[in-house]
DNA sequence: CCGCATCCACTATGATACTG
DNA sequence: CAGTATCATAGTGGATGCGG
């Protein structure tokens, strides 16, 4: 079966013309998922989202508190990315002091129930993987 | 402090909280979705898992064909840390010339359902999130 | 044919200081 | 408090040539 799947790579190159490619796979749109992944697969997404998953709501600097390591700026980028995407809803509150609270919406708690399931299998497997990568040796 | 999480939803009923998977929240930075994230994150090794799962064995050049864009470098690297980790098997003819087949282990088709699953909700959730990128004016 | 090594561009991330 | 601005750095990915 053949699956024709939106190709949103970002080269400055003139070979980003071609924006739709076709691919063989088994009926699955591989796309959305590459471009999901694209998203929760960098470095604090997936931490953001589980952490807010895990109150009602939380302001920028309770996130940043209960994300150990990330800076100011990674936190600001990752939660517009995650807004951006409406994965996150944003409040601000024109008081002083300022306060600016952020809560997952329903999208977001859509793919927070994905991210558990994703983290069962993956701690399901995980005896497996280690185990592969000590024989294996590759690095 | 410990966060718990449901299956499928958000929920705060901390009766339920015994079947509900419970995280540390500083285990978070090394949890096993991040690592495994991290793994099938980055810009093909999703691409290479599905065209691998469409096909019981494809060699090295058949796998650079049908995904479009990838250099031969990154293929090589991508086939490396998969196998690294045991989602493919690696099987090498010392023959004249040479050929290279690879293949999904069970772990690797294994990974491969829960991109499916995930592609499915991807797919599921996409006009969600194109709304909300159109909506959002965040950027 | 397979794929590794080298060089190079770009991007993601981090540290720090400043602003509304 | 909640960012924004700027600079510095590391890792990722692409192009090309060589080796097995």
């Amino acid at each position: 079966m053949q699956v024709t799947i939106a190709h949103s790579q970002h080269t400055k190159n003139a070979a980003a013309a071609k924006k739709l490619i076709t691919v063989p796979v088994d009926g699955f749109t591989a796309c959305p998922v590459r471009d999901v992944l694209a998203r929760i697969g960098d470095k604090w997404s997936l931490l953001t989202v589980l952490h807010l998953g895990s109150a009602e709501q939380l302001r920028f600097n309770e996130l940043r508190q209960r994300i150990p390591g990330i800076s100011q700026r990674m936190l600001t980028v990752t939660l517009r990315a995650l807004a951006h995407d409406g994965f996150v809803a944003r409040t601000v509150f024109a008081e002083v002091p300022p306060r600016v609270e952020y809560h997952l919406t329903a999208l977001g708690q859509s793919l927070l129930g994905q991210l558990v399931a994703l983290g069962s299998w993956a701690a399901d497997q995980l005896p497996a993987i280690t185990a592969a990568r000590q024989q294996g040796g590759l690095s």
